[in-house]
DNA sequence: GGTTCTGCTGAGAGCGCTCTCGGCCGTACC
DNA sequence: GGTACGGCCGAGAGCGCTCTCAGCAGAACC
């Protein structure tokens, strides 16, 4: 004792009362005087005990925490430090369960043995869990071992999530560059993996076809800056006459503005920009992105309290609006946006 | 059993073994046949069993997890969301942790009741923890109540902590644009509260005063775009005639670039700009940014390697190198940097 | 005074696992 | 044959806590 941390027995036994007088009174239950109370508190604070949670954990059953899973396909570095999608999902996380005494557990699951971790996960779920950048196969797996889940996209059918109108949003994007006077709109496209990539594809397509467009897509990759840097030039180089990108991500759509301007073209007289997202990536890019805003955090946020509040229905889904936000790479706004 | 998950004494009862067999197979250890042991996995193959990582912590006495400590003062939604410094952490620890067994938590410490929440963490540290962003009077107070931490940056002299030079990267920073030509050498300062923007503030003070420049630096602000934006713009009414910019960190920079080229001059003919630590910021800012790489996510992996290691020696410190890292916010480099 | 009721309190049985210890058996050696 | 030894295996004691349940006062009522 005097080398190791306290424990209840100690603190009973300094208070000369029992083990469960003492639970009663750090945990807060009535069923003790105020006596007892005190006499507790005060053997608390003298020997500074702290409760053991994992022991508080498996006595109780329920540990309060909430499982953040991340699939990474790409080699290693991967996600958290790349892109900002996965910090706006544990900020928007976080700002749910602060105070309300609920831990995050981040787990980045690598494509390798993927299964195994899911269901090791899944075993030793909580609270609940958030599943982020998951295939359809992996999240079913999930929610089948475990009903506690929500994806922060849409995937398989039987599996809660939050989601957005990813095709509505790429469709207001072309119409609003349409609007701008823009005819030759092309598009940078992301992954075919990801099926938000493909809805916001999908939108621009319809846009396109709506408006009586040509279809200037192209395949831009994974959404990492340079691929939007890479496939911008190769754009401007087939179409030279192209005077307005979509691009799948804010990420890309950063990297198309440098694309751009390294061209010698001007951003947005010459080629406007329209990114998706809304990220950090929008307003650091010069000149700032219009863009599709995705309330990231408020859906992470909306699928914790969701968690918080019990088990998910199979099949939920709660869609999030996507809004057009307009800064400068589309067209000088009267006030710069982002002040 | 039927409805809740099967334990490790269904699994024992199913392949007719002791508990104790079974926990032997399952970690791997001698002391089993391999005729049990085949048994044993039918038998947990069969039920599907996965074992509880809180009774085995409780058990062993060692969960393994490592503690992401991060102490927000700004409003709310802070940190995570908006600094890509957080994230990048994140991913160094995730590195080190992916296929080692080891979860990851994380925490977020309101300024109000940090002290409270610092000793419950600290009190339930199992592999360690990392700190970040953290007063030197908390960290001394964690550290106290718990050995097993290491910050990201060097606090109170007893807590172990990873470190970066920065003021000498800021020197090196100033350096280079005085190599480039530059002679009106303004800064924008990061926030008081922080020693890294502190140092960087005393490097670029110390080398105005050696090259025999003017010392044009001004107060920024806690390190976000707006404030780097606002600035900027400032100092550029203040000293039209400035051909460069140090500031404090790329965020900021960001906004600096946006705030010169909006004023109608450029980057870098008119005014350089030079970012500090080399995060998304810098290479999504137009034209990218050339600015002093701080290692963070190798930084993070040092530190939570240590912490795997073991208990960390009482004011321990680890130097990291920091490194110029030139783009073309400071003159066009012969080849993109970023591709 | 006897009964019932209520409110505190502590004993003790777990939560699901790990890990020590001792028993048992088979082999080796004298 | 007897002893020593080593490899397997299971019994059982925890890990630090929660929570049920029974006991026991003291108050209230007839």
């Amino acid at each position: 004792m005097s080398r190791s941390k306290p424990t209840i027995e100690d603190v009973a036994r300094a208070a000369g009362v029992s083990r469960a007088t003492v639970s009663r009174v750090i945990n807060n239950v009535p069923g003790a005087s105020g006596q007892l109370r005190a006499r507790v508190h005060e053997a608390v604070a003298e020997l500074g005990y702290m409760p053991n949670q994992t022991a508080r954990a498996l006595a109780s059953g329920r540990q309060r925490a909430v499982d953040v899973v991340a699939v990474t396909y790409s080699p290693a570095t991967g996600w958290l430090g790349t892109h900002p999608y996965y910090s706006r999902v544990l900020a928007g996380i976080m700002s749910v369960l602060e105070g309300a005494g609920v831990q995050l557990r981040v787990h980045a699951v690598g494509e390798a043995g993927a299964a195994e971790a899911i269901d090791a996960i899944a075993a030793n779920v909580t609270v609940g869990a958030v599943l982020t950048n998951i295939t359809p196969v992996l999240a079913a797996r999930f929610h089948r071992r475990c009903r506690r889940a929500i994806s922060m996209v849409a995937t398989a059918a039987s599996v809660p999530a939050v989601e957005v109108d990813n095709v509505g949003g790429a469709y207001a994007a072309v119409e609003q560059l349409y609007r701008l006077g823009r005819r030759r709109i092309a598009a940078i496209h992301g992954p075919d993996a990801s099926t938000c990539a493909l809805d916001r594809r999908t939108g621009y397509a319809r846009a396109v076809r709506q408006l009586g467009l040509a279809d200037l897509g192209v395949d831009g990759g994974d959404f990492v800056r340079e691929n939007g840097y890479v496939a911008a030039g190769r754009l401007l180089e087939r179409h030279p006459d192209v005077d307005a990108m979509f691009v799948a991500c804010d990420l890309m759509a950063a990297g198309a503005v440098q694309a751009i301007t390294a061209g010698g073209r001007r951003v947005p007289q010459d080629v406007s920009v329209m990114g998706f997202d809304d990220s950090l990536a929008a307003v650091c890019s010069n000149p700032p992105l219009s863009t599709v805003r995705v309330p990231v955090e408020e859906m992470a946020a909306a699928a914790t309290r969701l968690l918080l509040d019990g088990e998910v229905p199979a099949g939920y889904r709660q869609q999030f609006p996507v809004e057009l936000v307009l800064r400068e790479s589309t067209g000088q706004p009267a006030v710069p946006s982002f002040l």
